[in-house]
DNA sequence: ATTAATTTTTAGACTACCCTAAAAGTAGTG
DNA sequence: CACTACTTTTAGGGTAGTCTAAAAATTAAT
């Protein structure tokens, strides 16, 4: 059984390496916890020992597969709580983050899997995050958006992430439907904007957020 | 900010002298909670210095009017998650307690009151124990019934909460009506039944749900 | 490549909470 | 009142987690 101090590195851990790998420095990790270098390297030692992660003098670390299975259920069960609170208590979007962060520590897997059920499997929280499923996988494991890609690749649209009227609409106006070939004529490093294709004769240009709203094959 | 442990003390300590007065001594408290006596000295004296609790060496102690808030806030914690788990979870009641046990030491007194208003304000839990309100008073407050006084204690019946005939014709066969003067001879802490004596003259032996269902002045 | 700046680790100490073993206090009994 | 039984407290120590200050290692810079 995990200390809630314990389940908070890892969770640390998990997201600095989400955003940059090899990020998870101790000085990083201090300060995402807000505590000293000193305090995160004794802790280091003792995860890893654990198992929980791969800790190396001097170095930065990486969750083990149980360590990162530990990091996801927290995520899992933060983002379900946030979606409760606001979905069902009423409160605002801004409001739940400390309170979910205590939640996220309860440990049973029933509950988490029932509130899963009450909420109707949701894949997404209130800020929009994915919520992973008690697989631990996140909703668009397996599927593939077309910000994924890389210019010159050819594919067809199978699905969209967003499903909002303006969005819905918006790709209408661009004549993109579902089963619509799509290839990539450049991808533009910069604003991870895109130079698209249409069905091989329209021409358009498409900016990051429709790009990761797009799921194609 | 108190400790998840300094709480779970608090509620101990409560729930020990509501059942007989006088009953929170060191050694009691060191069963409820699982631990050894000499923790529960060391406790005591961090509580006391909080004004937590009014302790004096070799006494039973009691709670502070600080003391009682915490320990009602939790127990109102409690008893709403235990019924939001039984009643939108689909839990039965008899998985909800250890799973209880952990949300009732969440820091919200907003996300408390909106649970609470979610369940509808409701008074009692699935194990039908009372909900105390978010000034902390029980439903039945202003009404005392009989199981709520300690042993030695005299009181005159004033109502009944169970208005059914079969409980109201037990009553009259005990010879128990309005205006009747009881006296409690012995409150069993293990079963909360008593040794009563009715008028003065007649003893008899009643269950805790008897005493729960008569109230008194 | 040696020095300087920065990061990380170690050493030692603190608090909260727990324990065991022994001492001290309280109560019951003849 | 003394003796025994029991309860409670003290004394001393352990672990988890924190800190500061100093030492060691790494990285950057001249």
């Amino acid at each position: 059984m995990l200390s809630l101090t314990e389940e908070n590195y890892l969770k640390a851990i998990f997201s600095l390496n989400r955003e940059v790998a090899e990020s998870a420095t101790t000085n990083a990790i201090a300060e995402k916890l807000d505590t000293k270098a000193s305090s995160v390297t004794d802790m280091m030692k003792r995860l890893s020992k654990k198992d929980l992660v791969n800790y190396q003098k001097y170095q930065a670390v990486s969750l083990t597969k149980k360590g990162k299975e530990v990091a996801i259920s927290i995520i899992r069960k933060h983002r379900l709580w946030e979606l409760f609170l606001v979905e069902k208590l009423h409160f605002k979007w801004d409001e739940v983050h400390d309170i979910a962060e205590q939640l996220e520590h309860i440990k049973s897997t029933q509950l988490t899997d029932r509130l899963d059920a009450f909420l109707g499997f949701p894949d997404q929280d209130p800020h929009g995050d994915p919520i992973p499923n008690k697989e631990g996988q996140f909703p668009e494991d397996g599927r593939t958006t077309l910000s994924e890609l890389n210019q010159k690749t050819s594919c067809k649209v199978v699905g969209v992430k967003d499903h909002s009227s303006s969005f819905l609409s918006y790709l209408e106006s661009m004549d993109i439907e579902l089963n619509t070939i799509i290839q990539i004529k450049t991808h533009h490093a910069f604003d991870s904007s895109m130079e698209i294709l249409i069905e091989g004769k329209k021409e358009a240009h498409i900016s990051k957020e429709v790009a990761q709203n797009l799921y194609v094959e």
